[in-house]
DNA sequence: GCCAACGTTGGC
DNA sequence: GCCAACGTTGGC
């Protein structure tokens, strides 16, 4: 079993939209890396932290579970789509994706900002390497642990 | 295969 | 809205 943060901006696809729905299709990667861990690394049962980016409090939201085998997203054949993707054949999708099931909402937000404030316990994480832009990024098992802790302290003041 | 130009991400 | 960082594209 493996573990994941994926990012998603709220006003695009929220928590509150994944618990209402249950599970969702994860579409619209387009990202070779983020790819390649949809197709070769996530397992069914797979733990995701569920990520608010691009929004007043950027953090982690909620808790998901990877649903489903890698399947080919079909957005990259849909002209209309945001996410067409003309140079994808049919027969070989060069875009996949994962569906998610809700688990559950945190009880309050784990902020960036705090995620920062713990970087030296977290170690190497993807989520705080200068520059990261990657939307779907691995999680180590202290991780995961780790920051599910944090759930129960007092949010870092600020 | 190099690399400049361009587009996107995402925090601030 | 700005812009740093980084991925992709395409000319050569």
């Amino acid at each position: 079993m493996r573990y994941w943060l994926m990012k998603s901006e709220p006003e695009e696809f929220s928590i509150q939209q994944l618990q209402r729905r249950g599970r969702e299709p994860w579409n619209g990667v387009r990202n070779y890396q983020a790819r390649n861990f949809l197709r070769d690394d996530m397992q069914i049962g797979d733990g995701v932290l569920f990520y608010h980016s691009n929004c007043p409090i950027p953090g982690i939201v909620g808790i998901a579970e990877i649903v489903s085998e890698a399947l080919p997203d079909p957005s990259q054949f849909d002209r209309q789509s945001d996410y067409f993707d003309a140079k994808s054949a049919p027969d070989a999708p060069r875009w996949l994706l994962r569906e998610v099931g809700f688990k559950r909402v945190l009880r309050r937000t784990i902020s960036l900002d705090e995620l920062k404030q713990h970087a030296d316990a977290l170690g190497d994480f993807a989520l705080l390497r200068r520059g990261n832009r990657l939307s779907i990024l691995p999680v180590s098992a202290p991780q995961w642990q780790y920051i599910l802790q944090l759930e129960n302290h007092l949010g870092a003041k600020t």
